[in-house]
RNA sequence: GGGGCCGUAGCUCAAUCGGUUAGAGUGUCGGACUGUCGAUCCGAAGGUUGCGGGUUCAAGUCCCGUCGGCCUCGCCA
């Protein structure tokens, strides 16, 4: 070993040793006659002090090092003394006196120190993330990660889980995501597909009697990225046999409930609240409502819709809704102006045409459309909105594909601009029954809403020659801060069932046989009950380390265009290793 | 594919209404200094204002295009 101790370790037990450490040069500061020398590693700071009545040599060449440098260095621990002891560094109290130092790598000037005041802009970080992650803030997220994903497969293996790996050179289906192709050299123009997740694996692990099942699965989706989204992640996948819904909820109930214990040191109480796809909808208009706080969407529809306001009347009458939120005491925090772009703006972006506002003021309403509305129609919307005097209320009126999202996302902002929650809270729920299958306008069909192999349930399967809009699925969300932060399902485990599934998604017999045939010749050999879920692994992570970036805690993200800054990737191929392939590239001008 | 924000010294930022030689802090380089810990002091170097075009007597500033980064709609079974 090139060291007897890490940065980190030294205390005053240790005065009077003589150690060894490696490290980086994080600070160094030269007085001439004594240099000091803040040694870094991921583990912490050290103090070294090089003076010249102990070794000449030592200290001049001490005087040369720069930030990042890497050295060795032998000395005694001594004692700072108490004027001279650094209450900021858990090793303030001790100082390595300094015999020996051996510069095992001179560092070229860095773009960017780790211990700096200010953070350099993203481009940067990423391009040089080797110095990124020297940054404590990061390494803090990178131990995080590693102690959440220790939790979990410790937590599993308790409960018997088995971790079976799932190939990544997969098959290519048409169904969902956009994939990732590899092409094949060994079977001409033919192509592996990178997996979007190993769900149909996972159901033949159960067939085969694997009956807990669990993957840390890498994942990969060609889909253009977001604040929460990469072209790869890491899902935390689990299948079971011979349970129902229950069964695989209170499963991550608990694990849930165990991460939170022993990441925040914090006890919540089970089961976490459920609530059905219909009421998050119509509360928050969002199917990953952040709990954190209140402000839910009320209808005031049919309170206006005889109002002589004409924008509520004729969107009443075309089958639309007029709903809105109460911003408990926010009357006076925000302009006119600010309402009327900033606010407008953000319903804007979900294709709302306007945005309604009031002031609550001696129980009636205040603002340029007042007038509008009756005094009885003005206090029967205070009341419905449970609004106070102060309080702002804000509508949109359209048809609810609008109005929900909207909503939803003027919900939060607000929520983080008035600060209406504790950043660093995890307020996670479930939100179940969500149907089955949802119409496509475009293509005139029935799409699956989670995916096609989900199970329906029992009480709803007469709509299915009725009304398919009304079926639920046995599936599941888990929500946390209005993240989707895990989402599953019971699956059919019968073809019959599956087939009936397919009949209603228009996938004929020939189509179902090409993309999934392997999943359902295997159902026909004895399949058990089952149904699983899959936690994103990246997101929980962040969520615990309360940020709202996921290349946060990725190691090595990619940029929004989905590129690698370091390496360069995605990147031109040599010619013969297109050659190889049979692959020629048609690139329009 | 659409919308928005951003790009000035190695880094973080400034530069008035379009107006003289584009500044500051920090880092870098040289020097001084034996107890600092954001060390201090003296001195120096460092710029194709992302790139290309246009408007103008004059462009970091305005316009168009382009490249890159971020946020977002669509997309993400």
């Amino acid at each position: 070993m090139l060291r007897s101790h890490t940065c980190g370790q030294l205390r005053s037990d240790q005065i009077g040793q003589t150690v060894t450490l490696g490290g980086w040069v994080d600070k160094y500061r030269d007085h001439g006659g004594v240099v000091f020398i803040d040694l870094r590693d991921r583990y912490g700071i050290t103090q070294v002090a090089f003076r010249m009545e102990e070794s000449s040599d030592t200290q001049q060449l001490a005087a040369s090092l720069r930030h990042e440098d890497v050295v060795q260095v032998t000395g005694e621990v001594v004692s700072r003394g108490p004027e001279n002891k650094n209450p900021k560094l858990p090793t303030g109290e001790i100082e390595v006196r300094a015999s020996q130092l051996k510069v095992l790598n001179k560092s070229k000037t860095p773009p960017f120190e780790p211990r700096g005041e200010t953070v350099p802009n993203e481009e940067l970080r990423l391009q040089y993330r080797y110095i990124d992650l020297r940054r404590p803030a990061l390494q803090e997220k990178m131990v995080l990660r590693h102690r959440l994903t220790k939790i979990v497969r410790d937590y599993f293996d308790a409960l018997g889980f088995l971790d079976v790996e799932t190939p990544i050179l997969g098959r290519s289906t048409p169904e969902g995501a956009r994939d990732y192709l590899v092409p094949s050299r060994v079977h001409e123009g033919a192509f592996y597909a990178l997996p979007q997740s190993p769900q149909l694996f996972k159901q033949i692990l159960m067939v085969a009697g694997y009956d807990r099942y669990m993957q840390i699965a890498r994942c990969f989706r060609d889909e253009d990225l977001r604040a929460d989204r990469q072209p790869e992640f890491t899902q935390i996948d689990l299948e079971m046999a011979f349970v129902e819904q229950d069964d695989v909820l209170g499963v991550i109930d608990g694990l849930i409930a165990k991460l939170v214990k022993e990441l925040q040191g914090k006890d919540i109480s089970l089961p976490l609240p459920r609530y059905t796809h219909a009421e998050v909808m119509e509360d928050y208009g969002t199917d990953k409502p952040d709990l954190r706080f209140e402000m839910k969407i009320k209808d005031i529809t049919d309170l206006v819709k005889e109002s002589s306001f004409g924008v509520f009347k004729s969107t009443a009458d075309a089958g639309g809704r007029i709903r809105g939120l109460c911003v408990k005491g926010a009357a006076d925090k925000y302009s006119r102006r600010i309402l009327d772009n900033d606010f407008k703006g953000i319903v804007g972006e979900y294709g709302a045409k306007g945005l309604a506002y009031f002031k609550v003021a001696d129980g009636k309403l205040e603002s340029s459309i007042a007038k509008f509305f009756d005094e009885e129609q003005q206090k029967a919307i205070v009341q419905r909105m449970e609004g106070e005097d102060g309080d702002l209320l804000l509508y949109v009126a359209d048809r609810d594909k609008v109005s929900s999202p909207a909503l939803a996302a003027l919900r939060n902002f607000l929520g983080k601009d008035l600060e209406l929650y504790d950043p660093r809270e995890i307020k996670t729920a479930w939100v179940l029954e969500f149907p089955l299958v949802t119409w496509n306008e475009e293509d005139n069909r029935w799409d699956a809403e989670h995916h096609p192999f989900c199970a329906v349930h029992p009480d709803d399967v007469d709509y299915f020659e009725t009304d398919p809009s009304k079926i639920r699925a046995l599936s599941y969300d888990l929500v946390c801060n209005g993240y989707e932060a895990a989402s599953g399902s019971i699956r059919i485990h019968d073809p019959a069932t599956q087939q009936k599934v397919f009949d209603l998604l228009k996938i004929t017999a020939e189509e179902a046989e090409s993309r999934f045939g392997f999943l359902l010749q295997a159902l026909r050999y004895g399949a058990p009950p089952h149904g699983g879920i899959a936690l994103g692994l990246d997101r929980w992570v962040m969520l615990f380390a309360g940020s709202d970036n996921i290349r946060d805690v990725i190691a090595f993200p990619k940029t929004q265009k989905a590129s690698d800054l370091m390496n360069g990737a995605p990147s031109d191929v040599d010619p013969k290793q297109l050659r190889d392939l049979h692959i020629k590239l048609d690139i329009p001008q």
